[in-house]
DNA sequence: CCTTTGATAAGAATAATTCTTATTTAAGAA
DNA sequence: TTCTTAAATAAGAATTATTCTTATCAAAGG
């Protein structure tokens, strides 16, 4: 699947604004790295992603890719899949559920939710495959982490003061 | 958060019975490891899994937990959370959208469901943290796999014939 | 209480991701 | 346009999560 030529525009054009805005330099290697992520509706991983660009890019490294990949999920032009950044988390619970979690430390908390387990999936879904489990992910910052960042700040605030 | 003591007896007993089904062995590793997840309502890493079991069990290895974990998932009586076994993807489509996972080999493919965006995320999820986007996540095994998996459950069948 | 086959521990190996450092380049100033 | 400089990049080393190898060990049935 592919956006379209307006939507990619779009996409590209509002790109260059917030590196703009943020003071970040607009690099060959981030247009085409962003360019590469905006035109596919697949989520790539960064390896993907990396070979993509390098057909465009000869020189381009895979630790600029990641370096990229990242500073774009912070300024929020790109989104992750999943817990975050971290190692893989199980659950032992099978039965209907939902999750919320936590983008910054990947911490999991189960919620119930009568309305989301009376979901149907749409055929137009089940197109894609069968279909084993269906739930609600809430992503965001959970209090643990919002208390720990806003420390953080406090701390380099009391810093400049100096 | 913790599981009462009768859901988790009821847990142990049904995974017993599995694993028996199977014609697996019930080691105390593997009862160990399935009760640490059990009993908890978080979603811990292995690792986490792994320090936790080796306070009651001294001499397992990390090795141990990782088998035991995705035989665990093999078998049904656990999940993973996000996208399966490898690396981490990236999606640079940040408006509201929702996810068909293939558990197999992490496609994941994007639909949009009015639904699901018009789902309110209730209080006591928001007293959770601060929620940045909600997705509904559909698992399950994409068409592919599907079709890769049949081939070769054909292949041994033949192999099986001679 | 044997036997057998599957399970485990230990450490080596692999692979994704990040770090270090020397070089290059974007972007604003002249 | 050219110069300046802080920021960005490439390359490869380092790190870390996960898996593999192999020599012991133990569950489950007889």
């Amino acid at each position: 699947m592919t956006v379209s030529k307006g939507e990619l525009d779009r996409r590209l054009s509002e790109f260059r604004h917030r590196l703009s805005q943020a003071g970040i330099k607009v690099t060959h290697q981030r247009l085409e790295i962003f360019r590469e992520l905006a035109q596919s509706a697949e989520h790539p991983d960064a390896e993907t992603i990396f070979e993509a660009v390098r057909r465009r890019v000869p020189t381009i490294s895979l630790d600029t890719v990641y370096r990229t990949l990242w500073l774009f999920v912070d300024l929020g032009v790109l989104h992750t899949l999943g817990p975050p950044r971290d190692r893989m988390r199980f659950d032992a619970n099978v039965a209907p559920h939902h999750h919320f979690v936590c983008v910054q430390c990947g911490a999991t908390h189960d919620f119930f939710c009568e309305e989301c387990d009376a979901f149907r999936v749409p055929d137009e879904v089940r197109a894609m495959g069968s279909v084993h489990i269906k739930q609600m992910e809430v992503r965001g910052v959970c209090v643990k982490c919002q208390k720990a960042s806003s420390k953080k700040i406090r701390a380099s605030r009391k810093k400049e003061e100096t």
